[in-house]
DNA sequence: ATGCTATAGGAAACCGCTTTACTATCCACG
DNA sequence: CGTGGATAGTAAAGCGGTTTCCTATAGCAT
C-alpha cells in the first residue's frame, strides 16, 4: 500500500505538498504539481479515508436506515430508485452509503446514535416508516445532519416527501371529470402518514363535489397485489359496485384489475382503475396502468442533496415537498351508460 | 465528543490502560477496570472506529456489491432473507455493510478496488450476477478478502450458493414419481448459472428415467411472475400441453398458476406445478405452491462467516453449497387419466 | 537599498486510538 | 538472599493523512 510519504520521497517534495495537491489547494507550482500528479497515477496511490477522516474528522460515509420490517416496502421498486437516486448524489460528493436495517423500531435510533458517536457514519437518511419518535433525543443530542424521507413532523428532522395530497387530489378530480360517482377505495390497514395524505386528498377532491367518502366503499389492504385482489373483489361483490377503483398504491391496484379479470368485469370499460406510485410494471399491465408518478429517483435526490447541504453547514428549507404527476394510461374511462 | 484521553483523565490512569479495557485485555487490576468501565459508562464514551481503524488497519466495515440491473433481483424476496443473515452475522462481529450498486458491470470491480484502496472497506461481498471476471484481477492485485454468493467459477473467488443442481433434481424426481411424463419448464432468457445448474438437475432427472428434456416443453421467462403467467399460458396453449410444469422460480410459478386459473386449468387435479425459492407469498397462494426451499438466510449467513474467516486470516473451504429442501404444498398431485 | 506582500515549500503538531517497549512490584524458588 | 518470571501500569512511538506555522524567495513600490 503506498502512503503519502512514499509519493513525496518518490516525487522529492514533502507530505505537506502532496497533501495540497490532493486537496487541489493552492501555493503549488505548476510543475511540482504536475510531477507530484504524475507520481501519483504512476504508483496508484489513493488516499486512507481512515487516515484522512480522522484530520478532517469526517468518515465520508452517511448511513441509511431502513426498516427490516420494510421487507414489502424495500421489495417496492419505488424504493429501489429513491435509493439509486440518492446514490447518485452520494458519488458526486465521494460519499458512500452504509445500509443499516433495523430489526426492531427502538433498534433504529439506539443503533443510529452508535454509528454516529463512533465516528463510523457522518449522517444518515432515515426512511420514515422506522418510528421516528425517539430520534428527535438523538437529534438534540448529536445534532448530527440527518433527514427523514417521508412526513416527520414534530420531529425536528428535515422531511422530504412526495405529495401525495396533491397526487391523490388529481387522481380523483380526473376519475370525477369523467363522470365516476362512486368510487372506491383500497387503503391499508397499516397507515403511513402518506397514505394519510393520500386520503385526505381523496376525502377533499370528494368535498369539492358535495360528496363524502363513503365508509362502504373502502378496502383494507397491506400494500401487496394480492391483498389488492382481494380488496377488489369485496368491492365489486357489493351489491351496488364502484365504477371506479383508486387502489392508494400501484401493487394493489394490480390486484384489483386482477379480480376484475377474474370477475370478467372489463377494464376500462365497466371499471375504471387508479393506483399511485408508477412502479416499472404499471406501464406494462394489460391494459396499461393509469397511476399517479411518485418520482422516487426525485426524491432520493434531493434527501441526499439536503444531507450534503447539512453535512456543509449551509442550511437548506426544513421540508420539501416532490411534486406527483396523473400518468393517464388505460384503465381509465367514462363509467357506462 | 469524549476521548479515551479524557476517560483516562477522569480515572486517573493512562490512556493505554483504558484502551487495555476497551479491548478487554489482561494486566489491567479488577479495581481499575471497574473504575474505567464506570467512567465509560457514566461519559458514554464510544471508541472513535476511525482512530482505532487507523492503528489496527482495519475499517470495520465491509462492501456488499449488488449489481443495480437487479432491479427485480433487488426486489427478490430472497434477496433479501441474503441480506439479513449477512447483516445478522455483520453485527456479531461488530462489522458495518457499506452498499454498492454498480451500474456497469464493469463499474463494479473498479469501485470495489478503489473502496479497497482507500481503506473504506475490508473486504466485500458480492453477487454472481455481477459479471466476476474483472474481479479475478482485483484479487491478485489485492488479496483482499473476497467472497462471491453464487458460482464463480474460474475467478478464484469463494462462492457461496445454494444447491441449485439438487433442488431441482429433488423436484423433477418428485414429479416423476407421481407419474408425470410430460413436464414443462419454465426458465429464463437471462441464464445466471444457478440456472444452468437448475436446468442441468432437470435434465439428469430424466435421463436417469430414459427421457430426454424436450425443446417444446421449455417456455422463457424474466424471472417475474408476469412473464411466468405469458410462459404457462405458452405451455398450455400447445396441442398436447404439459400435465406439469416446473418454474425455475416462485414468482414465474406463480405467473404460471395465473394463466392455469384463467385457462380453468385446475390446480393440482389438471395440472401440477413447482417452484423455486420458496418466497414468503409461495405459502400463501391458493393453493399453496409446492417449492424448493433455497435458505438465503443461510446463504448469506455462511458468506458473511466465510468472509469473516478470510479476515481473521484462517482458512476457510474454497466453496460452500447450501443444501436445498423441497417443500411439498398443494400444487401437486398425480395426472389424471 | 529598504520594506512589504504574495507565493512556494517544508517541519512538526495533531486527529484519537493501539501497541510496543520499558519500569516497577510482587511472589516463588533454589 | 539473589534471581527470574509473572503482573500492573505508563510513556511514547506509530497509523496516514491534514493543517498550522514558519522560513525563504521573488516581485514590487517607495
Amino acid at each position: 500500500m503506498t502512503t503519502i510519504d512514499e509519493v513525496a520521497q518518490l516525487a522529492g517534495v514533502s507530505p505537506a505538498t502532496v497533501s495540497k495537491v490532493l486537496n487541489n489547494r493552492p501555493y503549488v507550482s505548476a510543475e511540482k504539481r504536475a510531477l507530484i500528479e504524475r507520481v501519483i497515477a504512476e504508483t496508484g496511490f489513493v488516499p486512507s479515508q481512515r487516515a484522512r477522516g480522522l484530520s478532517k474528522r469526517r468518515s465520508y460515509i452517511f448511513g441509511m436506515l431502513i426498516p427490516y420490517t420494510s421487507n414489502q416496502l424495500f421489495a417496492d421498486p419505488h424504493l429501489l430508485e429513491c435509493i439509486r437516486g440518492i446514490e447518485d448524489v452520494a458519488n458526486t460528493h465521494d460519499y458512500n452509503m452504509l445500509l443499516s436495517t433495523a430489526r426492531a423500531p427502538a433498534e433504529a435510533a439506539s443503533a443510529c446514535v452508535r454509528l454516529l458517536r463512533s465516528d463510523v457514519i457522518d449522517g444518515a437518511i432515515v426512511l420514515e416508516t422506522i418510528d421516528l419518535q425517539p430520534f428527535t433525543e438523538v437529534l438534540q443530542q448529536h445534532d448530527a445532519p440527518m433527514v427523514a424521507i417521508g412526513y416527520a413532523q414534530g420531529t425536528a428532522l428535515h422531511a422530504i416527501h412526495a405529495d401525495d395530497y396533491g397526487g391523490a387530489l388529481s387522481a380523483m378530480h380526473y376519475l370525477l371529470s369523467l363522470g365516476h360517482r362512486r368510487i372506491g377505495i383500497v387503503s391499508s390497514v397499516l397507515r403511513p402518514f402518506a397514505l394519510e395524505e393520500r386520503l385526505r386528498g381523496v376525502r377533499v377532491a370528494l368535498e369539492a363535489r358535495g360528496l363524502c367518502l363513503n365508509e362502504q366503499l373502502i378496502a383494507l389492504g397491506d400494500f401487496s397485489s394480492i391483498s389488492g385482489e382481494a380488496a377488489g373483489r369485496a368491492l365489486l361483490a357489493q351489491p351496488e359496485p364502484p365504477t371506479a377503483i383508486f387502489a392508494l398504491n400501484d401493487r394493489m391496484a394490480i390486484g384489483v384489475m386482477r379480480a376484475a379479470r377474474e370477475l370478467n368485469i372489463s377494464i376500462p370499460e365497466q371499471l375504471s382503475v387508479i393506483g399511485f406510485d408508477d412502479i416499472p410494471t404499471a406501464s406494462m399491465a394489460t391494459p396499461p396502468l393509469t397511476t399517479v408518478r411518485q418520482p422516487g429517483f426525485a426524491l432520493g435526490d434531493t434527501a441526499a442533496n439536503v444531507l450534503f447541504a447539512l453535512l456543509d453547514g449551509s442550511m437548506p428549507p426544513p421540508a420539501a415537498v416532490i411534486p406527483t404527476e396523473l400518468i393517464v394510461r388505460g384503465t381509465t374511462a367514462p363509467p357506462l351508460h
